[in-house]
DNA sequence: TGGCGGCGGGG
DNA sequence: GTGTACGCCGCCA
């Protein structure tokens, strides 16, 4: 038989441990597959003053077994293994007790690995990878699936995926008042939808009163829909179970309230009760054989999703183009449960409704491609896999250290914490290279971005960076070495090749393969795996250094991630001079491993034609390292250290493609209103496609000016934030608390104001700003006017002001001439007139008339403006309007 | 610049 | 379950 491997875990029969494996056929049939005979052990390396005989002694009043091996030591490089003692226990939930008293002896390793992993990791098993078995069919009682004794087990490499079923699954509850209680507050409904179909059906909602609504089951009350809840989920056995952050509320939820009614909490496929644990805030959900799967862990942690908020209104209506139905909060819910037969009517397709879009955002997103990769790759579990990254360099670590007999080390403990913590104080982790960059507009010609591929996995790689590699004291006598700019010394791969380097090897080896597969493949699912797989590999290449500086790691070694940084740092600035000494252009900024590079290239082609052969030359001259094109920007405005903006151009198939693309600079934030974030836009999109300073300032201007006269429509000026305690809990004054405390006041059937989202305007008066929060409706109905002061100098000035003066534009440049001047300047008691030594000048691009803003390449003959007799100032691109070619695009 | 405190998703 | 772990953003000094 042939099983993919979807989760696992061991149990005690009869005090002996045996370990399960939960798998799928090519059919997608469920097959539990129970290993006995396995028994849980650990390495202790023991101190060099203690013999044998002394632990003898104690292993045996102990009932251990013990056999003497010979291992590698993981931190730094010795020619030859040392002798161990393998300790051998009974039960895996002992091993703690004699980890600790053990101790004295010796320094244990591996004693913390999960006994599910020390089996897998010593059979070659990988979590969602394919193994075949031998074994005879049996009956356990416990387990809810079809059961196979294994006698031969052997790991198999396929590409291929087995059909999974999933179920997504949402509850409601209507709370007496604020926030729902699992205690106290009973689950109301439940949706659950299937994929594939469960009895014909896609979908179904429980509701936990009598109905008669189409693909809805009724019940007489709580207790028996949730007994039904159970029945289906055993029934229709899900491998996937999903819901809108399940793990963080439903899922509790549910096992809370079955626990208070006293039910059967087993919802996975063994005997074993569901449980929930909390960790530093989201918590952890355990179906045993089941998967747990949220897509807002998922997308919330994506780097390529970026959104305001992370609510499924705001990720269904961006990723799916799907909207929520509506809702306002909570009380609603309360209110439409009590009412009649459309009010249920409507809760149960809100209810169906966020089901359905968890489901839809799971699998049109292909939420999972990538973790199934991840786990075949790192070895975990695939509920592990979609957990952080430390886990999955660790399983990796343990397959590769074994595979070479090496031990790995334990995770630290308490004391070992605060000793890594206090070292890393004094000593510090110096990070990478990042330049000061040169501040302004630079529109004269092409800013091209080099970057290195893979920098750290490739300098790991290159100096053969690895615990196990690492000569601690350098002498006469040590073998062959690379000597790092951090002074640390690591033998040569020809010596012995470093673990981390062989797992960057076979990562990056795999990576241009897959990716090589990928594209000549025509079959779309396969192809769509491929391409799961390669960004898995590279998740995982790019993510080891951290791993390396990593606290809580096992192969902590601030040495170790120092030099990687420090080859790091030494790289970028040699690739600097390389361009700069053999070309004729200047790097104007660069982080990490990128580089950019200033050039009076106008045309696109030629500028990327250059861009290449910049980056063939000194890959040439940088050995195990490549340089590669990027992309290049027509023009690009760089304001401080990892914030900048450009106007960027690739080349497709078809032709090239242009964007603005940002960096640091954010135009969407949650606590900015739209205008803001609309403002921010426009600007930069004048500054770098019309290359137009002076026409961006005015247009400033403009917006300042109709916020003053009343024109910008309120849904633009409104903030939003959620009321999340009590009232009386807040100390200080926010915006939001103080209006929710107005609507408390003024509207006395509201009571607790938990889990409202307020929106608000800040309006006119007299009183602190926080207190002039108000609801846009309530202004809207008794006509109060908004304070543009605030608005302009809150929410609008701050972000500008940081572009405009990147640019040369100055604060009082920018509302120069509106009536905002004279208001601002009464309140700052500032002078209104603008002084010009206050102008900020960072970048000389251009000469611009301040009263017309009509610009020049060189001072003019008479010192002002030939047109209108204006003084004149230095600026940064700012005539680019005039002479900016028309680009192909 | 750095340290502290609050908050996220869900109903 | 042989585990014990957030990370970003805004405010204030």
């Amino acid at each position: 038989m042939q099983l993919q491997l979807l989760d696992a875990d061991y149990t005690l029969v009869n005090g002996r441990p045996i370990v399960r494996l939960f798998g799928k056929t090519e059919k997608g049939e469920t097959v539990c597959v129970i290993v006995e005979n396995v028994r849980p052990y650990f390495f202790l390396h023991p101190r060099e003053d203690i013999e044998l005989k002394d632990i003898e002694y104690e292993l045996e009043k102990n009932n251990l077994d013990y056999e003497v091996v010979e291992r590698f030591l993981p931190i730094g490089w010795s020619p030859k293994p040392v002798k161990m003692l393998k300790i051998i226990g009974r039960d895996p939930s002992k091993i703690p007790e004699i980890r600790a008293w053990i101790s004295r002896f010796g320094t244990p390793y591996e004693a913390d690995v999960l006994f599910k992993y020390r089996y897998m990791v010593d059979n070659g098993l990988r979590g969602m990878a394919w193994f075949s078995v031998e074994g005879k069919p049996v009956q356990t009682g416990t387990v809810k699936c079809k059961t196979v004794c294994a006698d031969r087990i052997k790991p198999l490499e396929m590409l291929s995926n087995a059909p999974l079923r999933y179920m997504a699954l949402d509850i409601e509850c209507a709370p007496q008042s604020g926030l729902p209680n699992a205690d106290n507050d009973p689950i109301i409904m439940i949706s659950l939808v299937f994929w594939p179909d469960w009895k014909g059906k896609s979908s179904i909602v429980l509701v936990s009163k009598h109905t008669s609504l189409p693909d809805c089951i009724g019940f007489a009350d709580e207790t028996e829909m949730l007994k039904r809840f159970k029945d289906i989920m055993d029934d229709y056995d899900p491998d996937i179970v999903t819901g809108y952050n399940i793990t963080n509320f439903d899922l509790p939820y549910i096992l809370r309230r079955l626990e208070v009614l006293d039910l059967p909490r087993d919802l996975g496929r063994a005997e074993k009760a569901a449980w929930a644990r909390k960790l530093s805030m989201t918590q952890a959900i355990t179906l045993t054989g089941r998967v747990v799967v949220d897509p807002y862990d998922i997308i919330r942690r994506d780097p390529w999703v970026k959104l305001k908020r992370y609510d499924l209104r705001t990720v269904a209506k961006s990723l799916l183009g799907e909207e929520k139905l509506e809702m306002s909060g909570s009380s609603e819910i309360t209110t439409l449960w009590k009412g009649g037969l459309e009010d249920l009517k409507r809760l149960v397709n809100y209810n169906r409704r966020d089901s359905e879009l968890a489901m839809r955002l799971l699998l049109e997103k292909g939420l999972l491609d990538k973790f199934f990769e991840i786990a075949k790759i790192s070895g975990l579990l695939l509920q592990d896999a979609l957990g952080g990254q430390s886990m999955r360099h660790e399983c990796k670590l343990l397959h590769e250290f074994r595979k070479r007999n090496f031990v790995m080390p334990c995770k630290p403990d308490g004391a070992e914490l605060t000793k890594r913590k206090a070292e890393r104080e004094e000593a510090g982790l110096k990070g990478a290279l990042v330049l000061e960059p040169e501040t302004g507009l630079h529109a004269s010609g092409c800013t091209i971005v080099l970057d290195f591929t893979s920098l750290y996995p490739s300098l790991i790689k290159a100096f053969n960076i690895c615990p196990t590699t690492w000569l601690k004291n350098v002498g006469p006598d040590s073998p062959p070495h690379f000597t790092s700019p951090f002074n640390t010394c690591f033998v040569k791969p020809e010596v012995r090749e470093g673990v981390l380097p062989a797992i960057v090897r076979e990562l990056i080896n795999t990576r241009a393969a897959v990716r090589a597969q990928a594209r000549t493949e025509v079959d779309n699912e396969k192809k769509r795996i491929l391409n799961a797989k390669q960004l898995a590999l590279k998740d995982m290449a790019n993510s080891l250094y951290g791993y390396t500086g990593f606290v809580h790691g096992r192969i902590y070694v601030m040495d170790i991630a120092n030099t990687i940084t420090a080859y790091g740092r030494d790289t970028i600035t040699n690739a600097k001079k390389i361009i700069e000494d053999n070309f004729p252009y200047k790097v104007i900024y660069a982080d990490t491993d990128s580089t950019f590079i200033k050039t009076d290239i106008v045309d696109l082609d030629a500028a990327q034609e250059m861009g290449i052969k910049i980056s063939r030359f000194v890959t040439e001259r940088l050995p195990g390292l490549e340089l590669k094109y990027e992309k290049l920007f027509r023009t690009f405005l760089i304001e401080t250290k990892k914030r900048y903006a450009g106007w960027c151009f690739e080349k497709e198939k078809d032709g090239w493609k242009d964007k603005i693309e940002m960096k640091g600079i954010e135009t969407v934030r949650r606590d900015w209103c739209a205008l803001t974030s609309e403002t921010m836009n426009k600007v930069l999109d004048i500054v770098l496609r019309d290359g137009d300073v002076k026409k961006a300032a005015k247009f400033v201007r403009d917006v300042i000016a109709d916020l003053i006269a009343g024109k910008v429509p309120l849904e633009k000026l409104t903030i939003v934030k959620g009321i999340t305690k009590d009232l009386e809990e807040y100390d200080g004054v926010q915006p939001h608390v103080e209006l929710a405390k107005k609507i408390v006041s003024r509207d006395p059937t509201k009571q607790r104001m938990v889990g409202e989202r307020l929106e608000y305007v800040i309006v006119k008066g007299n009183a602190l700003l926080s207190k002039r929060a108000e609801d846009p409706e309530f202004v809207k109905a008794k006509g109060m006017e908004i304070d543009s002061t605030y608005y302009i100098e809150n929410q609008l000035l701050p972000p500008l002001e940081r572009i405009f003066e990147s640019v040369g534009v100055s604060r009082t440049e920018l509302i120069h001439g509106t009536k905002q001047m004279s208001l601002l300047s009464a309140l700052n008691g500032q002078k209104p007139t603008p002084s010009p030594e206050k102008t900020v000048l960072k970048s000389y691009e251009a000469i611009v008339c301040r009263k017309c803003y009509w610009s020049f390449r060189r001072p003019t003959l008479t010192g002002v403006c030939p047109t209108c007799g204006g003084q004149l100032f230095f600026s940064s691109g700012t005539s680019l309007g005039k002479f900016l070619e028309p680009t192909k695009s």
